[in-house]
DNA sequence: CACAGCCTTATGACTAGGCATAATTGTCGG
DNA sequence: CCGACAATTATGCCTAGTCATAAGGCTGTG
């Protein structure tokens, strides 16, 4: 019955990290996954594996996994193994809401409409946009969501270049910047900031609303671990959309959703 | 790269699985937890003595404990115990805004006033206020929050006696129905719905702005395990507040937080 | 009497191995 | 040839028990 060798590795390695093994690993798959080297569908090692891999006991991999599939980072099956959630990017941490997916939902027909597309270098006189771009070039998108015939989104989207070099090279006439990210880069942290406004000239004219209607405004950035991916800012007309978001203390069912009205906005009472 | 897809994982969230033993386990110490049965800083039965009442391996409640400290709901220190973390009300979670907080944290000086009070029996030709209610009465607030002299939120509560029959007791006149709630009852859920709206008449005078002018609305309810335990509306001017939310995949920064602007609305760019 | 350092021991972290479960594969009958 | 049912077995879940750690007391010295 071989002593426990692993204690006294790590007590010499790491003497200045008082992080526990376990903790250790779990930071360690976190990245794997958030990187996407183990990309949404992958199965990722048993538990066999890993303990070989890490050199611990099966009982510490599964303590581990075990969490992350609490986090919704993972899931777990018998017999078939582990892994990588899809929707990690939406359940596990916050719902982003897929526009099409909201639509379709909701029993209206979607579609979508690519306003303006270029590749730009940052503005020197925006900070903000200096710093998310890192000295890249950006890719900025303008584009229209419909349910039925109403446009019900005006969205405005930055992705860097930097982080998503292979953004260059879709044209997003037909899938939405936010659908093709989701679909192709895993991402670590969010940021909202969620407010109204009355719409502007521009805004009233492309979602086909009076000058001055409420329109509720939503600005995202997202990272991938330290790089930001994604900057949107998206525009709902106020009597077609509000966001709803579910919390419990479990943390397992952090949800956001987006729904679409069909009546008119509800008056205070 | 070859990777391996799972195709079942794409049908939506776990329907319903049987529920493991330590899922159970952490369900269980989550309630007596949020249900203020063992309050901040209590000390829980360490791991021997759980063992012996969930009639289970002592590594079992070790996963769960090590879960709940994960997720901020409780602090491990050898030799010391383990106990209720403080702040699992507003940092684990999600950090129901206060208001009076997030104005003073600004600089800005804050008033409360109290517009009115009014127990009632519920609605009967409103079905989600009888559900709300449970057959008890109901407590009705209506107040504005100042920052300086100017309203930023004109507010109309509901709280439910049949959970929190104290507060009947209570005037509000000088403390906000939220911040009495959040001193006196731990909640376990909430729901928020945020959209935007044209101000009307009343909420244009109570806010001192223009009828017409964009308005933030957020509806928020909250539950005590599965009892509801307050339904608050609140109206926000456009160009004075905005809510933003940052969302990372470890649990542990899950937080929400309010801003009161100074500057006028961005104007889209 | 006060303080520092050692010692005890309660406590959490980990190892080792067996059990239960469900996806896969094989088999039989229609 | 195809579908339903059963056997197989890879995989995750749980139990039992050991080891390292640090909080708090004890002892000895200034």
């Amino acid at each position: 019955m071989a002593r426990q060798v692993n204690q006294s590795i790590s007590k010499g390695l790491a003497a200045a990290r008082p992080l526990e093994l376990y903790q250790r690993i779990k930071r360690d798959l976190e990245g794997r996954i958030l990187s996407g080297e183990w990309p949404p569908g992958y199965r990722i090692p048993n538990e066999l594996e890993l303990m070989a891999q890490y050199r611990c006991a099966r009982m510490t991999v599964n303590k581990v996994l075990s969490g992350l599939a609490a986090a919704g980072l993972i899931e777990r099956r018998r017999r078939a193994g582990t892994f990588v959630s899809r929707q990690h990017s939406d359940s596990a941490v916050l719902r982003i809401p897929n526009l099409h997916d909201e639509v379709i939902g909701r029993g209206a027909s979607y579609s979508y409409k690519l306003i303006s597309r270029a590749v730009r270098s940052p503005r020197l006189d925006d900070p903000g946009e200096a710093e998310f771009a890192q000295g890249q070039d950006l890719l900025e998108l303008g584009s229209l969501h419909f349910a039925g015939e109403r446009p019900f989104t005006y969205e405005r989207r930055l992705i860097s270049l930097a982080t998503v070099p292979e953004a260059a090279e879709v044209d997003f006439g037909d899938v939405s910047g936010g659908t093709w990210l989701m679909d192709h880069v895993p991402w670590s942290e969010a940021t909202h900031r969620i407010g109204a406004l009355n719409a502007t000239p521009q805004i009233a004219r492309l979602l086909k609303i009076a000058v001055g209607e409420a329109v509720l405004a939503v600005e995202r950035q997202t990272w991938r671990l330290r790089e930001a991916v994604t900057q949107v800012w998206q525009y709902f007309p106020a009597d077609l959309y509000h966001l709803s978001a579910r919390f419990t203390p479990s943390q397992t069912s952090i949800v956001e959703e987006a729904e679409v009205r069909h009546a008119a906005a509800p008056a205070p009472k």
